[in-house]
Parts: C-alpha cells; sequence; structure tokens
RNA sequence: GGGCGGUUAGCUCAGUUGGGAGAGCACUUCCCUUACAAGGAAGGGGUCACUGGUUCGAGCCCAGUACCGCCCACCA
C-alpha cells in the first residue's frame, strides 16, 4: 500500500460518504461501466427498464426503494460479466407538466389561451430544458447504474414515430375507434381522463327526494338524487320491471317538474326496487349508469353542464351558473312548487380527479377510445402461463381479475402538451386520414387538412416504453440485444396503469412479453403510518437522508425494511445502514492496516477458526446471492449485516487479532479473501463504500462494480468446525455472563480447569480465564470450565449465581421431564425430535448434578 | 357491495415444511481494551388481537369474531 493511502486509512477512523459518493460515481462514469455494448441475445444479457419518473418530479421515496432493488440486480448481474442495461428515462407527464407551466404563467399574469398553442408548448419545452434533468441527477445521488447515454424521453421525435406507429396500426386494425361517449370529464385540467385516473371518496351530501307527477292522474313518482340540478337533463323515470307497485305505470309518462317535459317511465333491471321508492330519474348526459340506460332505450342525450363545469345553454334560467349554485337554485324552485319532499344526509363515494383533485363530471363527449379485449386476451394467457411471473403471488390473481373484465380505454386528452393525436379532417369532404406522418393536403379531395387538436393520454407512450427505448419500430441492436427485459420492479398503485398495457403492447408491436419477472414492493408510509404525500406533507425527503447518512445508508435501510406488506418508513434501519458501512470501514482498516506485506488474498486456514469463517463466509454468499435473485432483498441485506458483524467481526477478528499483529502470512491471506469477498457480496446493494474500500485492497486491478461477484466454494463448508467454533462462542458467552453475575472486575483473570475437553484456544483469551489449573478448590463449573476460588472472587455473589443457575436447571429438568412424561409425545413424535428432547434432558440433569 | 393484506417485545418489523418466540432501535449494568463510542461485553422485556377446533404438540393449519389498512365496483 502505498504511504499515501496508508496514512489516509490510518486517519480516517470513521466513514464519510459526503466525500466519497461524488467522487466514486464520477469514477464509475469515467469508465464507462453503465454503458453496455449492444451485443449478444436478451437471454445471455441483463436489462431493465426504469418505470420512467415524470420530467416534474423529485425522487421521492418510492423512487428511491424501486431503484434500489434495480440497482441491486443490475450490480449483480453486471458482475457476472452479463452484458447489463438499465434503460433510464423520463415521461412527460401531460397533465402534471402542462400544469406547473400553466402555474408559472399564472404567476406572469398569463394564460396559454392567451399565449396560443404553439408557444405554450415551446415555453414547456424550454421549462424541460432548464428543469426536467433534475431528477436524474436525483438518482445518480442513490448511486443508480444506469446507463445515463442512452436516457430517453416519452416526447424525443423517435419516441414519437414509435407512439404514432401504435396509433396508426391499432386504428387500422378497427380497435381505435372515435365516439360520442360518456367519459370522466375533470373541470380542474379540463380534459377527459381514464377510469384507472379517478379516484373514489367517500363524501357527506343531501339526498333529495323529489316528487315527479305523473300524467293525466293525480298520482306522483317520487324519485331520490343527490344531483337535482341534473334533473334539467331527465329523460325519463326508470322502475324495475318486477316492481308491482308501479307495473301499471310502464309506458305512461310523466310530468318533469319545472320544466314542465314529458318524459317516459320504463322498466330496467338496473334499477334497485329496494332502494329508496324503487323508482330512479334517469339524466343519460351527466350519469354514467343512466348513460347505458339510456341507450339501451334509446332515450335522448341531454346536456346541460358544460365542460367548464357550468350550466349551458340548454339548462336555461340556471345557465352560467356553477354547479353548487344551480343545485341551490333548483331545489328552491322545487321547494317552491311544493315537490320537495324530503332532504336527507346521505354518504357516499364520489369520482374524483386523481390529477387536479376536482370532482369528476360524468359528460358526453367525443373522445378516441381503445377497444382493449382483443389486445387484453394474449396478455392474459402469458400471465395464467406464467411466461411473465407476477410476484407476490397474489397481485398475478389481481392483474388477471382486472384483465378479465377490462373496459374500453379513453386516450384523448384536451390538453396541448402530450403526442397530439396523428388524425386529420378534411371539413369540406369530411375525410378523416389516420397517419404517422402529417400528410399535406386531403388524398380525396385535395383540399385542407387539420389536424386533431387533443393528445395522447400520457400512459399511452409509457406502455410502449420497454421497446420504444430501445429504438423500436426500427430493428435495432439494442432490441436484439436487450428485449426482452429481464425484470420489473415497481408499486402496485400502477399495475394497471402501466405494468398490464406493456404486456399488451409487447406482444403486440415488438412480438414478445416485455419482462419475464414482475416484483410488486410494497409501499413505504411515513413514519406516523399514513400514506407518503407531498400534499400531505408527509413525505421524507431521500435526498436529505443520503445527505445525512449517505446513499448506501439509504439503500440498505430501504431494502431491509422492504418487505411484502407495507412498512412504515424506519429511521432505525437507515441508521442501522450507516453503522454498516462505518463497520466495513474500520473492520477493513484493521485488516488492510496489518495484514503481512506481500500476500495474496486465499483461503488459507491454519486453525478451527479459519475453517469456520469460511464455511460461514461461502455459506453466506450462496444464501444471500440466493435471496437477491428471489427479489428477497430484506432478508439478503439482513444476513450479509449479520454474517459480518457477528461472525467476522464480533468473533474472528477478535479471535485472530493477535495472529494478525504478528504478521501471519496465512490469516493475512484468509482475512484479504474474506473481505474480497464480503465487499463483493455487499457491492450490488451497497455501491459506494464497498468500492471506496476496494480502491486500498492489495489485489485490486479494476473497479469493484465489474469485479467477478462472488461465488460460493462448498469445498469450504465445513459443519465440524461450525460445531466446534460456535460451541467455543457458547461456552465463551457463558462464562463472561458468569464473571458478570459473579462481580468479577473486568480485568481480572480468572484461574480454572477443564475437565478433559479442551475448549477451543479462544475461549480462555476471549472470556478472560486461565486454564492451567493452578488455583485452589473449584468453586463453580461452566460447562468443562471449573472456576477455581481465587481472591478475586467474592464467596458470596459466586454463590448467589450458583443457586440462580440452580433454579434455571431445576425449570428446564421439569420442563423436559414433563415433556417425556407425555405418552403421546412420546409415541407419535418424531424419534429425531424425542432423542433431541432426551439428550437435552440428559445435560440439564448431569449440570445440575456437578452443581451439587 | 366484492376482493386482498395486517394484528408478535416500549417502537418498527422478521418468523421457511406445525417441535423450546427473533432482529434493529429504545432500555439497564459494566467497559473510552491501540479497527470502529455510529463501538465492545452482559442483561431485562412478549397470554404471538380474541373465541372455538384439529393435533402428542399451534405464532404457524381450520372456522368464526373484533379492530386497522389497501384495491376494485355503474344503487340513485
Amino acid at each position: 500500500m502505498s504511504a499515501g493511502n496508508r496514512k489516509k486509512l490510518e486517519e480516517a477512523t470513521r466513514y464519510d460518504p459526503t466525500e466519497v459518493e461524488a467522487r466514486i460515481f464520477a469514477e464509475w462514469i469515467a469508465g464507462g461501466y453503465f454503458h453496455p455494448e449492444a451485443t449478444g441475445t436478451p437471454e445471455e444479457n441483463f436489462s431493465v427498464a426504469i418505470p420512467p419518473p415524470n420530467v416534474t418530479g423529485a425522487l421521492h421515496m418510492g423512487h428511491a426503494l424501486n431503484g434500489s432493488m434495480q440497482d441491486a440486480l443490475v450490480r449483480l448481474n453486471r458482475m457476472r460479466g452479463r452484458n447489463s442495461l438499465w434503460i433510464l428515462g423520463t415521461d412527460h407527464a401531460g397533465i402534471a407538466t402542462q400544469a406547473v407551466v400553466e402555474k408559472a404563467l399564472k404567476a406572469e399574469g398569463k394564460t396559454r389561451q392567451e399565449l396560443g398553442r404553439e408557444a405554450f408548448v415551446e415555453r414547456v419545452w424550454e421549462w424541460k430544458a432548464e428543469y426536467g434533468s433534475r431528477i436524474v441527477e436525483q438518482y445518480k445521488r442513490l448511486g443508480a447504474s444506469c446507463d445515463y447515454e442512452r436516457e430517453r424521453f416519452t416526447l424525443d421525435s423517435d419516441y414519437v414515430r414509435a407512439v404514432y406507429r401504435v396509433f396508426k396500426q391499432l386504428y387500422d386494425k378497427g380497435y381505435i375507434y372515435r365516439d360520442n361517449y360518456m367519459v370522466n370529464w375533470d373541470p380542474g385540467s379540463r380534459s377527459a381522463i381514464s377510469d384507472l385516473e379517478v379516484e373514489n371518496r367517500e363524501v357527506e351530501d343531501a339526498l333529495y327526494s323529489i316528487d315527479y307527477p305523473v300524467e293525466g292522474s293525480d298520482r306522483v313518482l317520487t324519485v331520490a338524487t343527490v344531483r337535482p340540478e341534473t334533473m334539467l337533463a331527465d329523460t325519463a323515470v326508470a322502475v324495475h320491471p318486477g316492481d308491482e307497485r308501479y307495473a301499471d305505470l310502464v309506458g305512461q309518462h310523466c310530468i318533469l317538474p319545472l320544466l314542465g317535459r314529458r318524459i317516459p317511465v320504463i322498466a330496467d333491471d338496473h334499477v334497485d326496487a329496494e332502494f329508496g321508492t324503487g323508482a330512479l330519474k334517469i339524466t343519460p348526459g351527466h350519469d354514467v349508469n343512466d348513460f347505458e340506460i339510456g341507450r339501451k332505450h334509446g332515450l335522448e342525450e341531454l346536456t346541460v353542464i358544460g365542460e367548464d363545469g357550468r350550466m349551458n345553454e340548454a339548462a336555461g334560467e340556471y345557465a352560467g351558473l356553477t354547479i353548487a349554485a344551480a343545485q341551490k337554485a333548483v331545489v328552491e324552485a322545487l321547494r317552491a312548487e311544493g315537490r320537495l319532499r324530503a332532504e336527507e344526509p346521505y354518504t357516499h363515494s364520489v369520482p374524483f380527479s386523481h390529477r387536479s383533485g376536482e370532482r369528476i363530471e360524468p359528460l358526453i363527449s367525443l373522445q378516441w377510445f381503445c377497444r382493449m379485449d382483443e389486445l387484453a386476451a394474449p396478455a392474459i394467457e402469458v400471465v395464467e402461463r406464467d411466461q411473465v411471473r407476477i410476484a407476490p403471488g397474489q397481485w398475478k390473481r389481481v392483474y388477471l381479475d382486472w384483465m378479465r373484465e377490462i373496459r374500453p380505454w379513453c386516450v384523448s386528452r384536451q390538453l396541448w402538451w402530450g403526442h397530439r393525436i396523428p388524425v386529420w379532417y378534411c371539413d369540406p369532404c369530411e375525410e378523416t386520414i389516420v397517419a404517422e406522418q402529417a400528410p399535406e393536403r386531403c388524398g380525396r379531395c385535395g383540399g385542407e387538412l387539420r389536424q386533431e387538436e387533443d393528445v395522447l393520454d400520457t400512459w399511452f407512450s409509457s406502455a410502449i416504453w420497454p421497446f420504444a427505448t430501445l429504438g423500436w419500430p426500427d430493428e435495432t441492436a439494442e432490441l436484439r440485444a436487450f428485449y426482452p427485459t429481464s425484470f420489473l420492479t415497481t408499486a402496485r398503485e400502477i399495475l394497471f396503469l402501466w405494468v398490464a398495457r406493456m404486456i399488451m403492447t409487447g406482444i403486440e408491436f415488438a412480438g414478445d412479453v416485455p419482462f419475464r419477472d414482475v416484483y410488486v414492493h410494497s409501499v413505504i408510509q411515513a413514519r406516523d403510518g399514513r400514506r407518503m404525500s407531498k400534499s400531505l406533507g408527509t413525505g421524507i425527503d431521500p435526498l436529505e437522508e443520503i445527505d445525512v447518512h449517505g446513499a448506501d445508508a439509504l439503500r440498505f435501510g430501504l431494502l431491509a425494511m422492504s418487505s411484502t406488506q407495507d412498512v412504515r418508513f424506519s429511521d432505525a434501519k437507515v441508521e442501522q445502514g450507516r453503522d454498516l458501512a462505518n463497520k466495513l470501514w474500520n473492520a477493513s482498516r484493521l485488516v488492510l492496516l496489518n495484514v503481512a506485506d506481500g500476500v495474496e488474498p486465499a483461503p488459507r486456514p491454519l486453525h478451527v477458526e479459519d475453517r469456520w469463517i469460511l464455511s460461514r463466509l461461502e455459506k453466506t454468499v450462496g444464501s444471500v446471492t440466493a435471496k437477491l435473485e428471489t427479489y428477497d432483498f430484506a432478508h439478503a441485506v439482513q444476513e450479509a449485516y449479520s454474517f459480518f458483524w457477528r461472525d467476522l467481526c464480533d468473533w474472528y477478528l477478535e479471535i485472530v487479532k493477535p495472529r494478525l499483529y504478528e504478521g501471519e502470512e496465512e490469516v493475512s491471506a484468509t482475512l484479504l479473501y474474506a473481505l474480497e469477498r464480503v465487499l463483493g457480496l455487499l457491492h450490488p446493494t451497497m455501491p459506494f463504500v464497498t468500492e471506496e474500500i476496494w480502491s486500498f485492497h492489495p489485489a485490486r486491478q479494476g473497479h469493484l462494480v465489474v469485479h467477478p461477484f462472488p461465488v460460493a466454494d462448498e469445498a469450504l463448508y465445513d459443519a465440524a468446525a461450525e460445531e466446534d467454533v460456535e460451541g467455543g462462542i457458547r461456552l465463551t458467552q457463558r462464562l463472561r455472563a458468569w464473571r458478570d453475575l459473579a462481580g468479577v472486575p473486568a480485568a481480572a483473570v480468572l484461574a480454572a480447569t477443564t475437565d478433559g475437553v479442551e475448549p477451543p484456544g479462544f475461549v480462555a483469551r476471549l472470556s478472560r480465564f486461565e486454564f492451567d489449573g493452578v488455583g485452589s478448590e473449584p468453586v463453580a463449573s461452566i460447562g468443562p470450565v471449573r472456576v477455581l476460588a481465587s481472591e478475586q472472587l467474592d464467596a458470596e455473589a459466586v454463590a448467589a449465581r450458583l443457586a440462580k443457575r440452580r433454579e434455571e436447571l431445576e425449570a428446564e429438568v421439569q420442563r423436559g421431564e414433563r415433556k417425556l412424561g407425555n405418552e403421546g409425545f412420546v409415541a407419535k413424535a418424531p424419534a429425531e425430535v424425542v432423542e433431541e428432547e432426551r439428550g437435552k434432558l440428559e445435560r440439564y440433569r448431569s449440570e445440575l448434578a456437578e452443581l451439587g
């Protein structure tokens, strides 16, 4: 080791991530390790497509967890020598980004309408150029080994080409169509949104009962509604076909209060005769169910609420009012007419826009839709057949259940920022042209063309992410080398929005599933168990955690706390990671500063403890690797932690210190070997600290990031050594505990003998005993050790200690006797279990006998 | 309304095929022993939500109950 390195190691008694991380990351980038060549086959290679974060986004805990998992597997496979590509990019995030820029405009006192479409979109691009790389920089802070040279954006020109190709092909197949249909209208973003972007919330409303007089009779039909203002668009009253109370009224007409319009009484199964009066007002223009019923019965579809969320012309005297004001006015008018029978509080769930947070207004609107049945069928099949494996298992069922009931997807959005739908209209001859590139003129009449104003749902473009990022529709080297990707980690909230759609488009357009494995990870909640959310103020900033504790600490912590169920964010786990990084650093200092010069790392066991640590090391390598491969990250990192801290540091290093200080070559070689393997094993999860320590390792040739990942060497497994050393450890612990309870001063060395069975050599030193038998009468037995009386022993304390031990043993003997006295147990339990129980009882009895 | 998951130490969570309840943090006592005080040693602490059942034996399997959380859903 160079003098400079030696000095650095000697002086730094703590690991300081702040200085290390930026420097190491720059070395990785400079080495080009994250930018694989597009050679080989997908089977030989390893690839992962990052769930593209929003360009407007900042790294949140979900990204950090997701990224830690993906990076662990990408790094593991890269170290195994596989061509490993982690595709990086960002999503244009239509509504979110448009909202951010509109807000900025508002601060300048402008609106997008004033700017006009072209200037506005230009403005969004400027915004993107300035702020859009923020989240990519934040992924670097995490240590994510993405290919930063292949960064993609869903509005890149090549990507747009892929989106248009997909749209056109789906249109040509007849899957994509335009229709007047009921959509979820979001008055906040002034756009339609898909079913998946709607969230239902419990809301307390008033339920109004309104009398609709029956034409030519003095009877009334009383209907219940939470939206009295929509009665202006009522076109029928429905009752259940089997409802005898109203059977004679079906086919007759009601007179709509306030307006005096004649509306028919119809019968439909959808009506629940048990609810309220069993009569339902039908408003096809403003209610999803009523819309369906209306279409079934051929009812007129009236619209009284506009896209601006206000009453429109058709609302007559109510035109221009907000919905709330109109509701109030309608209720007052009904009351005045004596038609309002009741008003009672009513709690029910109401759709809200996931994006703008505003209450959804169901409206009939001319939109583009994509039929899903044909696309879904093969996507169901591949999951049923485990050609795409979804883990944990319950999510496979959730996926299948949803896919089997999939409904048409509204893909158009009334926004400016996004993929403008590649459809052109010719107004004179009413021709509609769908094309991948803008046509010059109308092919039929040669007239001027006008492009569709709407853009596509953001998820339409992310649905093709795994292959569009690799260059599709061109046949690129990247596609050949890296598609299908190897696996996908995701939060369950985008299982339908994104994962399902990628599977459908992958099969349809790229000829194969987009990934073989989907791992649905848990959700990290806020410390108090609430959802982590910006709006609730419950978010925890991963970058702050990195600033304070280091990226490795956060990564370890997140992996350690993740499991199959949702968990609360645990500061303690991040601190555990921080402590582990520090412990790695310090244990490495001990080894690197004290090993004999010129020794090559190699297993060179001399004593039983060497065989023990090598056996434990190799088994840990095998077990941790298996856990990483099966996405059991939490147990993987905790097992590595436990081996390193407990076995290697607490015991092995303490046992071999004297040999190390003497400059023994064998132990030096063994320690360098163990260190090299531990660094490799932990690198996928804690890349920075392991790379930094590796830079001081005498065997270093190149960076750890491409160092071969350790493979468990079964030849070093040694059950006998494990048993011997673990026996010695237990004995040491018992001796120490005895000393503690007997009040022996910590520094005192006690005299003792052993009863023939010599414990491993380290026991005496680590427990501060001398087993040379010099002393007087034995005063206590601890396993094979007879403690001899000496002036350092307080007779009373020893007696008290012995009494306590006797009590413990008597309880154990009783327990054993009770169990073995149970005839059922002896007769039916497996023989080995019974044998084990007998052995234990035997040992307790003999120890008790020794105590007298 | 349907489905899924949870209830284990003070806190956050593990617990493989049913055979003496674990980790990290926190707590108590001792130790600044030249890798690390972000450390070391030794401890205390649990009717595994509740009620039944199966079994020689249940945190684990079965049935039910109570709370908590999530997802899906077109009953006004």
